[in-house]
RNA sequence: GGGAUCAUAGCUCAGCUGGGAUGAGCGUCUGCUUGACGUGCAGAAGGUCACAGGUUCGAACCCUGUUGGUCCCACCA
């Protein structure tokens, strides 16, 4: 027999194992109609990005699963790739050629490309080798990237077909417009924050209708004065009894000296501010809306840059908030600027790089949402799709039930480009997958394409089909869509889920997954978020390298229920290297016993200890694969970790020992033994999603001929290996040791003084019990010697006593009996009995619990007011005759 | 403004959809070189399950309200 190494290093370990997984293929899936598929799509990760703990808890989920289901028998495909996550690539790459002195502009669109690749080749792959660390079983064999040959297939594909059914559109509407990176995003990119701002009141002067300043004035709130150069009306409610009279009128706008109607609309409230509004239809998605309404120009005042435009006049050039500056003082200059107050208000960011958003008018490709979103809607509301936990279904309902069109345009060069192309001639629009050459309407032969790649989001939301090989009718596809489970963060349900959901049911008919499972944010000890700005992150690298991947995996799915959000603690990390640790041992421990491997023993040869420690391990089979199919992963595993740190290693293995340390009884040591190893080996499984490298480790020295447990196949509870006599016998042997073990701290003996176990019980079958593991009795209750009989006979008055249901153990201790402590313990046994008695008393007496209650539970109630009471008895003599 | 979610041991959290809180890890205290493990073993202390009502034979769990925290959505200029 092999031996293994003091304590536990997963160093060196676990990246030798996943080389031999990877060796022997173990993680690849083909299509194989004699086995049921279950498939995973990885949410893929950004080629831009460095493993956080994120990654490392949604990875670790995905990899639970995937070797779960694996292990069961299933086909199991998980199925991975990374994103091409077209803003955040592309700014790095901007950032990266600022170094070196040059612009994107200077390489032109394809330079620019070349360098993107380039980039993509050199580090897109560190994200992948930093999975692989994790011990993440995803099939690489089938990696792909979203700007993969296939993947732009698929989503010109998409395009061309949503354009044709109406579905996409170009239009001029008001969008997100981020000045930094130059790009329109979508709603779901603008990201809200709290901002210290101010309330500038100014007023405009009422013209006559002759032109000539009135002397009245409109009073009204902004904050952001700078749009005041766009302003083409100023609103004011219908029903106002103070403006009524103006409607209608006109307004000289300052500084710009246009005039400008007041308008009636229903959108402003008269309640708020002097309730007049001012309309800014170019960079107000509200006030655009008003324009619509009542015929307004629109007037955009911005460069892409969001410096002033000519529409600006005299303010051209200068930055939005330099404009902002030089407004506010010119107006107050003029008199027309009323007040300034303090406030906070909420200002529209990008959630990229945290800009400022501008909200302008620019023509943009959008995806209509209102019919598409409707069978996403159904799904989850008729439970073709199950999201867990289940409240995140009121999220995501919000969402759909609000939903707006979707810009997916966007002014960057990395990502997929637009199928469109319009004729340089005449201006015709042609949408096709492959460009035409040459104008459908007036033939000209140049025909330019559009220049704006699409939302990174556009290519993701067709992963679950597009990586199986869509739009080509693949016999993957076929196999393996719709996948099984997604796995994500709550925080991508917008961006992602939704829209994989909705792409799936149109382009495939079919949905994508049926369940979605939803994990929370890691954040500090702290509580707090973990992020670059603040530099609280930890890095899961460095925690592998410390601990072990198997130590950070248990630590990231236990103790946290779904869609929670966790806290990551070093010690718990610590906690559950040591686990790690503890596993190994007793797998030293078994191996150092095993001379040779043990043969399988008759149940007739196996001790009630042996039928116990099965029959334990049997339920727990069963809670395991009930819990893990539930999603409950992290109860899943605390039952496991509980079974074989407090039941198999604090019990079982001591209660062995004295078997494994004879040599009379070969037979009885075998059965030992086998009991020992076959019952590890079943908690070894079961544990094996969560700790693939020490489980897998363990496995194959703990017998030579077993190739690898990640192919094992995963135990099933078996009825007959189900021991309830026995379960019921060890555990009162357990609560006697325990009796005994407490009593004897109680008086201060330590271990290695030995004493006489006198076991006491007019039942036979009681005593039965302890005559039939007398021999682990014996040494876990620190007995010289023990006795079983049915009375007191020769039992000193004096004797330490233990009390369990009709059973009383006595230890004369002699000299170190202290027999006021003694009395003291008993009154305190008392004391807890009289309150056990007073509750099922209560319970039992009370009329309508008798008839009301299930008959289960009155007959539970009965048992332990019986065994209770019989309890006080025996305490109550003993306290009797220690007080003699 | 709308919604979600949380409040349980000193700390961080579980608690299987109503039946004694023998809850877990960490921390604290007391013993222990017991031939796998001190990354260990055996014990102990520590909770009126945020508060107030209600439903029920019975509530940490269901309902209502209150307080405090977190988050999402919307956004009134």
């Amino acid at each position: 027999m092999k031996e293994l190494a003091k304590t536990y290093d997963p160093s060196g370990i676990e990246d030798r194992l996943y080389q031999k997984w990877l060796d022997k293929k173990y993680f690849h899936a083909e299509v194989d109609e004699s086995k049921k598929p279950f498939t995973i799509v990885i949410p893929p990760p950004n080629i831009t990005g460095q493993l956080h703990m994120g990654h490392a808890l949604d990875n670790t989920m995905q990899d639970i699963l995937i070797r779960f289901k694996r292990m069961q028998g299933y086909n199991a495909l998980w199925q991975p790739g990374t994103d091409h996550a077209s803003i955040a690539t592309e700014v790095k790459i901007i950032e990266k050629l600022k170094e070196e002195g040059i612009s994107k502009e200077d390489l032109g669109r394809e330079g620019f490309l070349e360098r993107a690749w380039a980039w993509r080749k050199e580090y897109g792959g560190r994200i992948v080798s930093q999975l692989k660390k994790l011990g993440s079983s995803c099939d690489w064999d089938r990696e792909r990237f979203t700007m993969d040959e296939g993947c732009n297939k698929a989503v010109n594909e998409v395009f061309v077909k949503m354009h044709e059914k109406g579905y996409i559109y170009k239009g001029s509407r008001i969008i997100n417009w981020c000045p930094v990176c130059n790009t329109s995003i979508s709603d779901a990119e603008v990201e809200y924050e709290e901002q210290a701002g101010h309330f500038w009141h100014i007023k405009y002067p009422i013209l006559n209708d002759d032109d000539t300043e009135s002397g009245e004035y409109l009073i009204f709130a902004t904050t952001r004065p700078e749009t005041m150069l766009g302003d083409t009306a100023v609103a004011v409610h219908p029903e106002d009894d103070r403006y009524k009279h103006l409607i209608g009128k006109n307004l000289m706008l300052p500084l710009m000296n246009r005039k400008i109607p007041v308008v009636a609309d229903e959108y402003v409230d008269r309640e708020f501010g002097t309730g007049v509004v001012k309309i800014t239809p170019g960079h107000d998605p509200n006030d655009f809306e008003v324009g619509k309404r009542h015929d307004l120009p629109i007037v955009n005042i911005l460069n892409d840059d969001a410096t002033i435009n000519a529409n600006g006049c005299k303010y051209e050039g200068m930055d939005r908030y330099e404009a902002r500056k030089a407004i506010v003082k010119e107006l107050e200059e003029m008199g027309l600027l009323v007040k300034i107050e303090d406030h906070v208000h909420n200002v529209g960011t990008h959630d990229r790089c945290g800009t400022t958003v501008e909200p302008l008018v620019k023509a943009q490709w959008f995806v209509k949402m209102d019919e598409l979103i409707k069978p996403a809607r159904e799904a989850v509301k008729n439970g073709d799709i199950r999201l867990v936990p289940e409240s995140l279904q009121k999220t995501y309902f919000n969402w759909t039930d609000n939903i707006r069109d979707w810009c997916i345009s966007r002014q960057l060069w990395w990502g997929h480009r637009i199928p469109a192309y319009y004729c340089a001639k005449c201006g015709e629009t042609v949408v096709a997958k492959t460009a035409p050459d040459k104008c459908p309407k007036c033939g000209c032969e140049k025909m330019d394409q559009d220049p704006d790649t699409l939302d990174t989001w556009f290519s993701s939301a067709l992963w679950p089909f597009s990586t199986l090989g869509w739009p080509e009718q693949t016999p993957e596809l076929k196999y393996f869509y719709p996948t099984d489970v997604l796995v994500t963060g709550y925080d991508i349900i917008f961006f992602w889920v939704i829209r994989m959901i909705f792409s799936g049911y149109e382009q495939m008919g079919e949905k994508p997954f049926h369940t979605v499972l939803f994990h929370g944010l890691v954040r500090d000890a702290q509580g707090r978020k973990m992020s670059k700005s603040l530099g609280n992150g930890i890095d899961p690298l460095e925690i592998i390298a410390q601990y072990g991947a198997d130590a950070l995996r248990l630590t990231l799915v236990t103790g946290n229920a779904p869609g929670n959000d966790m806290r990551f603690y070093y010690e718990k990390v610590e906690a559950n290297r040591n686990f790690a640790n503890k596993i190994w041992n007793a797998s030293r421990f078994i191996m150092m016993n095993m001379e040779k491997a043990p043969v399988k023993p008759d149940d007739a040869d196996l001790k009630p200890a042996d039928k116990w420690i099965i029959s334990k391990a049997n339920s727990l089979i069963k809670d395991v694969t009930e819990n893990m199919e539930k999603y409950e992963l992290g109860v899943a595993v605390q039952k496991v970790y509980d079974f074989i740190w407090d039941e198999f290693c604090d019990w079982y293995i001591e209660m062995v020992k004295p078997r494994l340390y004879q040599k009379d009884d070969e037979k009885d040591r075998n059965a030992a033994l086998y009991t020992l190893k076959s019952v590890l080996i079943d908690a070894l499984k079961l544990l094996h999603p969560y700790m693939p490298f020490v489980t897998e480790e363990i496995f194959c020295n703990l017998q030579d001929e077993e190739e690898s447990i990640m192919i094992s196949s995963w135990p099933v509870y078996d009825e007959a290996r189900s021991f309830p006599a026995e379960e019921n016998a060890i555990e009162t042997i357990k609560e006697a040791i325990r009796g005994i073990r407490n009593a004897r701290t109680g008086m201060n003996v330590p271990p290695s003084r030995k004493a006489q176990v006198i076991v006491v019980s007019d039942m036979a079958e009681k005593r039965e019990i302890f005559n039939n593991n007398i021999d682990f009795f014996k040494s876990l209750a620190y007995a010289s010697e023990v006795h079983v009989q049915e009375d007191k006979s020769g039992v000193a008055d004096d004797a330490v006593s233990v009390v369990i249901a009709h059973v009383n153990i006595y230890m004369p201790l002699g000299e170190l009996v202290d027999i006021a402590k003694e009395l003291e313990r008993l009154k305190k046994e008392e004391e807890r009995l009289e309150g056990e008695l007073k509750r099922v008393n209560g319970m039992l007496s009370n009329e309508k619990f008798v008839s009301k209650a299930p008959e289960a539970k009155i007959a539970e109630e009965k048992a332990k007011l019986e065994k209770y009471s019989r309890m006080m008895e025996q305490v109550k003599e003993q306290i009797q005759n220690l007080s003699k």
